[in-house]
DNA sequence: TGTGAATGTAAATAACATTTACATACGTAA
DNA sequence: TTACGTATGTAAATGTTATTTACATTCACA
């Protein structure tokens, strides 16, 4: 029973070459598995195939191994977000809308991530740099929401561009955490995550004083179709296509 | 070393009387301090004056005793809601706030409550008791949105009401997660989780078509004072009162 | 009063996190 | 090339936890 570790030892030597990426790895793969709680430092050890202690040469203990995670977390993350904000192409309000979408998907494709860095009951504020990681993730919906106030129609009563971000962070967690983890979505929805959200913020922009209506036609930033909400949607869906931010629940 | 057991024993005789319930507390007092994966069984048990064995009289395993605090959590959150809800008065719209302010508070004053119940990656969808405790929670959003539903102005796309339901449901949990929590709220804010919230829910509703400019008089229901929303309300915030749905961050 | 069901206890097992003392390999300066 | 300091692993030990099993005490009630 000692041959394969022998076998790997033999393969790789007394030294692993690479542990920390290997540990990191493995503990990424034990948390999507079973959630940040069921991770445990000897499992990602065993994983590696090294001994129970080794994993101390480099984490200090594993509350800094899962703070590792949560860090290059927020790294991808803030990627992910500045690639779909796209610096506001083709216009702001579609590029915003592309945001919320890949919160979701974030949440969706990489669990183990989201769960680092949201679930783990890690005290955020004690680490500076993932603190700072997480303002730099941040920071990409700031800076959209700071172009977004920009265009907020003249007349209508402009909130600061810090609290619309602040909106939308948490329209997008709030969809996320409940609705858009576990395998299989802990809770039924009549739509999907996706859908939820899209509607939410279209309606949110809407109170902002946005036109919110205009959809497969996507024109330059500034150009403001009919500024009039097309009325009398009811759920009953007269057209093929959604009439209002909210299409018929299929 | 032993003495204060055996006193607490001749205290309270062999059998403790009442340890499902110290259990609970003593668990609710672990985890409002040290989260809910800080919670360890035996610790409860200690506190209770009771060997370690002894807890599994009560509860088939550690996550058995979570579920249950959770459970109690989402009855209680429900009484909650429903009180804030107060059906609808004065008027709907107030009320549909104030359900947002209680949704906050028990974030903020029933730590450990909310930890079991949104924090502790327990599957909620594995207790069909707990699964129903949650839903019968979420109903008292559900109908608030029904009724808040009916009132749409005439001439505005009407959303499903599950679907403003659910829309209020993730802006209150994206709001108390992120910013609720936490002794001194992990993270900082130019403003109240509260006020967040309120303004959040405020241009919402806007976005639905509510007159949202009202507030110290606030009339019956169906009452529509007028509907053209302010104008020019920038950050420099004019006069002393809130001049739109958000103030001047003081 | 006797008895079965509840409720606790003690002791044992297995898994972890973490520490300490010791072993090995790597890079580098002489 | 070699000797040495440092980085990286290992083995063994400690203390804690979850959980189970066999046994003890007490309660409710016939």
């Amino acid at each position: 029973m000692s041959w394969r570790k022998e076998q790997r030892r033999a393969e790789r030597g007394y030294h692993h070459g690479n542990l920390k990426e290997a540990l990191l790895q493995a503990a990424l793969g034990l948390i999507a598995e079973k959630g940040p709680g069921g991770f445990t430092f000897a499992d990602a050890a065993r994983m590696a195939g090294v001994s129970p202690a080794a994993p101390y040469r480099h984490f200090r203990d594993r509350d800094e191994l899962l703070s590792s995670i949560a860090q290059r977390g927020f790294e991808q993350f803030e990627a992910l977000l500045t690639q779909a904000w796209d610096d506001g192409r083709p216009d702001t309000v579609t590029a915003f809308e592309r945001l919320g979408k890949a919160y979701l998907a974030f949440a969706r494709d990489e669990p183990a991530f989201y769960s680092a860095m949201f679930e783990s009951g890690l005290p955020v504020d004690l680490s500076p740099t993932l603190q700072a990681a997480s303002e730099r993730a941040f920071g990409v919906i700031r800076a959209a929401a700071e172009r977004l106030a920009a265009l907020v129609p003249p007349g209508m009563p402009r909130p600061p561009a810090m609290m619309m971000a602040l909106h939308i962070w948490s329209m997008s967690h709030g969809v996320a955490s409940l609705f858009a983890r576990g395998d299989s979505a802990r809770r039924k929805l009549p739509m999907s995550a996706e859908d939820l959200l899209e509607a939410e913020v279209l309606i949110y922009l809407r109170g902002l004083g946005f036109p919110t209506d205009r959809r497969p036609p996507a024109p330059k930033d500034p150009a403001a179709p009919p500024p009039v909400p097309p009325s009398g949607a009811s759920p009953g869906a007269p057209s093929g296509a959604p009439s209002g931010p909210w299409g018929t629940p299929k």
